[in-house]
RNA sequence: CGCGGGGUGGUGGAGUAGGACCACGCGGGUCUCAUAAGCCCGAGACGCAGGUGCAAAUCCUGCCCCCGCAACCA
């Protein structure tokens, strides 16, 4: 039976350009992942798109004087090319402006709502008469009640440390225009995770094959206990409630008024996106989210953990349709650059597109595998990343494959009477074949590169053990079974480092007349030997030198 | 005492009590097929202070530093 795997990346928020965090912390290992499951013949559906709504995104056009909607069109085509560059091999990257993603995101919460899991409820929120709208607590500055600290934000004061509720500021101001907020009576659904918790908190405890922090993180979150979470806001610019279809006795006040809250609908995008590429692709859904043998994995950075692992498993078992769950949240830490934290406002930033134009995509994808934030924070550093790529991509990986391949040409007119495989080679190959594949099914990326590394020395070395440019007069035979044997080696290479570098080794792929037969079950990192080996094209080294 | 993660040679990582390991960088040597590439050898580290143990990077206590979350930022 074909295993099946469900790839989920975090949905990137449309309201700035994507640096490299977003690169190490989603985009590349989980395009690394579903790469190497294509290659393991796995059914792979990979999705995600653009995050569009919320506050941020409607503060950020008022920002630009157009409207979000506007906004958006201007930013998604953006994050399109950005994972058209890098050949982020999604099967479908769509929005949550989808009409697909709005009736599935109403679905979800009417089915909900008949489980009874969503009730009502009143609360006070700050509200700006000048700006006419309910403002989140972190716009909001004034006075903390307990300490009398000035200028502290809605949501917490940074002085007493005090978690702040609405009404807990002395004359709170609003931060984006210095007005006066009061505070306003209003109607809000909620989540009841209280109802649900028995049920999440059986799922996470079973799922100790997380990685470690990630399971502790989640245990300790619940440890707590879980609250009933609002599910709408008081905006404009978001998915609708349907009102229409929600019994009269749960309707609440001004729903026209209301949209759903970004967190509960985003989320929904996984599963929306699938049924949307099911009706593009004419394939089942079903396939993915009913069938228990399909596996789940997210990839998303630190900040989102509670999210995958916490509220959007309620909001699936909440449907009652026994929908599959997150198998392996491969949640990442943040990447730093140059010790700091990328920031916009404070410069420090990369853009990514740009990275990619200087220094070719495989230069930042090889560098960005190589220190993934897989369990602590990691930094990009130019310095790093010239030395990196110069010294382990150029000078051993490059390197091993033009020495051969040029070897082959020039001395032995690229022709091999006997296909004589060494053993010594052929152990290696499925010594290392088995532990790439091992941290790979793990999602521990950094290792199964280093994996990789680690085999391309042990050819180098074994080039140099065996001196076939010295073979070459003395021992033809042995000469032609030294260099048969790198060149098997080599074809091998192309599956591991494909995930990786996938640019580069179609253009190797190109040279070696040969490619890749991707189907589903079909497993090509069983070894199978090439045999013969053509050149049909000029060869040039893969990877040239970062000056 | 809100929850959790982290601090190991210059850099990035591995290592949950008994020889501190890997890769890059650095210093030296060597081959010459190859992109001044390859290969070999070497120097160099457990955040701080206590404690328990025959033995601590690892367990305990206190402190310092970095990061995420803390339910209205997603």
């Amino acid at each position: 039976m074909v295993k099946k795997i469900f790839i989920g990346t975090a949905w990137p928020y449309v309201n700035g350009d994507l640096h490299p965090g977003h690169l190490a912390g989603y985009l590349i290992p989980a395009d690394i992942f579903s790469r190497y499951c294509r290659l393991k013949g796995y059914q792979v559906l990979m999705v995600s798109g653009t995050d569009c709504h919320g506050t941020p995104i409607t503060l950020e056009a008022d920002k630009m004087k157009i409207s979000p909607s506007a906004l958006v069109k201007k930013y998604h085509p953006k994050v399109l090319k950005l994972i058209e560059t890098y050949d982020i091999s999604y099967d479908l990257f769509t929005s949550t402006t989808n009409p697909v993603h709005k009736k599935i995101t109403q679905q979800f919460f009417l089915k909900l709502l008949k489980n009874g899991f969503i009730r009502k409820k009143q609360t006070y929120q700050y509200f700006s008469n000048k700006e006419n709208r309910f403002l989140p607590d972190r716009y909001v500055e004034g006075e903390c009640k307990f300490c009398k600290s000035k200028d502290q934000r809605g949501d917490q004061c940074e002085v007493c440390g005090r978690s702040l509720n609405p009404g807990d500021l002395i004359s709170p101001k609003s931060k984006l225009t210095g007005s006066e907020v009061i505070l306003k009576k209003t109607e809000h659904y909620f989540l009841d995770y209280k109802k649900l918790e028995k049920e999440i908190y059986d799922f996470v405890f079973n799922s100790n094959h997380w990685r470690e922090w990630v399971y502790k993180e989640s245990l300790g979150f619940l440890k707590e206990g879980l609250q009933e979470r609002a599910i709408t806001r008081d905006l404009d610019w978001g998915i609708k409630i349907p009102i229409d279809q929600i019994p009269s006795k749960f309707l609440i006040s001004d729903l026209n008024k209301k949209r759903f809250y970004v967190w509960f609908e985003a989320v929904i995008g996984y599963f929306s996106a699938s049924v949307k590429w099911a009706k593009i692709k004419n394939k089942n859904w079903q396939d993915f989210w009913l069938d228990k043998a399909c596996r789940h994995y997210y990839f998303m950075g630190k900040d989102n953990l509670i999210f995958h692992t916490i509220f959007w498993p309620g909001q699936l078992i909440g449907q009652r349709e026994n929908y599959n769950l997150p198998y392996f949240p491969a949640v990442n830490h943040f990447l730093m650059l140059e010790g700091k934290k990328f920031s916009k406002s404070r410069g420090v930033i990369i853009d990514s597109l740009k990275i990619s134009k200087e220094y070719t995509v495989d230069n930042v994808r090889f560098y960005i595998a190589s220190i993934l934030p897989e369990t602590k924070d990691s930094d990009f550093k130019f310095q790093d990343f010239k030395q990196s790529v110069n010294n382990k991509l150029v000078d051993k990986i490059g390197n091993l494959i033009y020495r051969v391949l040029i070897f082959y040409k020039n001395n032995l007119k690229a022709k091999i009477d006997k296909n004589c495989l060494d053993n010594i080679v052929l152990n290696k190959i499925e010594q290392s074949s088995f532990a790439f594949q091992n941290n790979l099914e793990k999602v521990k990326i950094v290792d199964a590169l280093n994996d990789v590394l680690n085999y391309v020395d042990f050819i180098n070395q074994y080039l140099d053990k065996n001196q076939p440019w010295k073979l070459l007069n003395t021992d033809k035979d042995r000469c032609q079974e030294v260099i048969y044997s790198c060149l098997e080696a080599i074809s091998f290479l192309r599956f591991m480092l494909w995930p990786f570098l996938p640019h580069s080794i179609s253009r190797l792929n190109k040279m070696l007349n040969l490619d890749f037969k991707i189907s589903e079950g079909k497993d090509l990192f069983i070894f199978e030997k090439t045999g013969t080996f053509k050149i049909k094209q000029p060869i040039k080294p893969l990877y040239s030198k970062i000056p």
